[in-house]
DNA sequence: TTGAAAGCGCTAACAC
DNA sequence: GTGTTAGCGCTTTCAA
């Protein structure tokens, strides 16, 4: 491998320049041990100076950390991986690690054999962050890993998780229904597996239960395809439902696609509403009716998490808001 | 920092277990330099036996090589990062390289000042991937950078490009168009300073002259909402248009936006195509004909290349397929 | 074809 | 407070 461009200037400069020895220019530079005032300022001046980068590299194999973060997709099979969620999370993930200079992986974790022994293993990976995560990875998780590992969905006692208020959300859409008129509201689930969406479940059945409305539940898998699938299949059991609401915004819009196959109007004979907010649930027709998911704050929190190797609270919940369009 | 876990197994233990030197241990693994066909299957044996990993961050101290691949994204403003196209990149080099142990970073690139050289001396940087390339941008490219920098878009003599087939994706979609009877057609640009849409619009024009149309351009950059303008602008222009060609798809929704409110019938009055296939447009209202871009494997090659720093021809094109629905 | 030895640039014991 | 001294795990001359 052949070197590019000149040397680099390195601590044993910076500590030459200043005067002091490699290990004193450390101490100054990563901020832990003592110094004097005055070599500290000396060191500093030499820093900015000589417009010294520690090289990241020779400061991971010391520390024995790595450089990247894993994000790690819970799923079936590798083309979780595809989901424009995951996308997104990952590029939140890459642009939060940046000033740290570590970079963002993306990996499938196979649902049944998720193998986290590798990611503990390589001495590459500085942390892990999981992502639709499941009861049977969280107890996946070995102790390695332990500080180092955070779950966006549920947690453990020994995996803090960061997530959106799902309940709140849920609660928020579905008071909005009940308070414009709608009375027989049906609801397309994600996939059974997932935990992470069984609290707008909950917050659906025990809504429906409160106010005496019937539990209309069919199982989609957060794609637009399964909503639309979904929809038909609804509409056939309970013709007479008069909304719709989503787990997510990709499947209500497949359930939207759905109902104008059937000829129903939306808002006018039957309202839907999803969950995410994503960038086109505003330009859909009709424009959908939503709650937001701070993505973007979720993951970078989890990510800034991981990379301080912080103590945080076992569970961070990010508020969601209601986003009111005419879909209902 | 503490250290997790137990000690790894290291290039030492398997020269041990192979009865060799650790020198020769790494030539084999390596695949570099001489090594006798009884020492290659001991060593072989070894790796297999111990599931020896090589610790990528000592491999990239004693390379001198980084270990994250930089996307850099050029635009006037770092919001240029919120877009989907960008996430999709981003989660294409971070499946990309994780084989290779080397992370993503997700960085903005300003265009009047491109900070290229801080990328080129940061030694955690393995290689860089330009996004929205201008020429200025491929001006600024300091030489420490060549052979690990590859650009999205257009390209130079010094850094390969990868790219779609632009110029041919329109083509396929304005004879398309033509070929359905469509006569007043009209097209929404992207962004006037972005190269690697104006193949587009090069195309756009040269048919229009060969069968002798006239030329309605629309300024649009690339989001939705200026879709949605640029429409109302071109239909106050040109009432009688009857067809509009969007750079991509998220302009195109916009479109389909903007016709609606006007009261036009999509493709009654008036069709329109896009270019991307992004998921959702699949699912509009009506769905949208388009043309495929294979952002995935368009990164994942360029990745590739950037990690293999592989001899790549100057320029590799991608090719795009029609893909026809209802809004044409 | 192989091994010894010298780094890559940094951090962290440990002694002063 | 500060410097000396060992590494971190790998690659790569250079001799043999």
């Amino acid at each position: 491998m052949k070197a590019w461009g000149e040397r680099q200037t390195t601590l044993e400069d910076v500590a030459k320049a200043a005067g002091v020895s490699r290990a004193t220019a450390s101490r100054v530079i990563t901020g832990t041990g003592p110094a004097s005032p005055v070599t500290r300022d000396r060191v500093r001046a030499a820093v900015r100076q000589l417009d010294y980068q520690p090289n990241q590299v020779a400061r991971a194999l010391a520390n024995r950390s790595g450089f990247r973060l894993v994000i790690a997709a819970v799923g079936t099979a590798p083309r979780v991986l595809d989901d424009p969620y995951m996308h997104r999370a990952v590029a939140a993930a890459a642009a939060a690690g940046a000033p740290y200079g570590v970079g963002a992986s993306l990996q499938w974790l196979s649902r049944d054999s998720p193998r986290l022994d590798e990611l503990a293993e390589d001495r590459s990976v500085r942390g892990v962050v999981l992502l639709n995560t499941t009861e049977a990875t969280l107890a996946a998780v070995p102790s390695a890993l332990h500080g180092r590992v955070v779950s966006i969905g549920i947690g453990s006692r020994t995996v803090p998780s960061f997530d959106v208020d799902n309940g709140g959300a849920a609660t928020a859409i579905l008071n909005h229904l009940y308070a414009t008129g709608r009375r027989r509201i049906a609801m397309v689930t994600g996939p059974q597996w997932m935990p992470c969406a069984w609290r707008s479940v909950e917050s659906y059945r025990r809504l429906a239960r409160a106010a005496g409305l019937p539990v209309r539940l069919v199982a989609g898998d957060f794609s637009a395809e399964r909503g639309h699938q979904a929809t038909h299949a609804l509409l056939r059991r309970w013709p007479d439902t008069d909304a719709v609401y989503a787990v997510n915004d990709a499947t209500a819009l497949g359930v939207l696609a759905a109902l104008r196959e059937d000829g129903r109007q939306v808002p006018g004979d039957i309202a839907v509403a999803g969950f995410d907010d994503i960038p086109f649930a505003a330009l859909s027709s009709p424009a959908l009716t939503t709650a937001s998911h701070p993505v973007d704050q979720i993951i970078h929190a989890a990510a800034t998490a991981v990379l301080n190797e912080a103590s945080v609270p076992p569970t961070v919940v990010f508020p969601s808001t209601l986003v009111r369009r005419q879909s209902t």
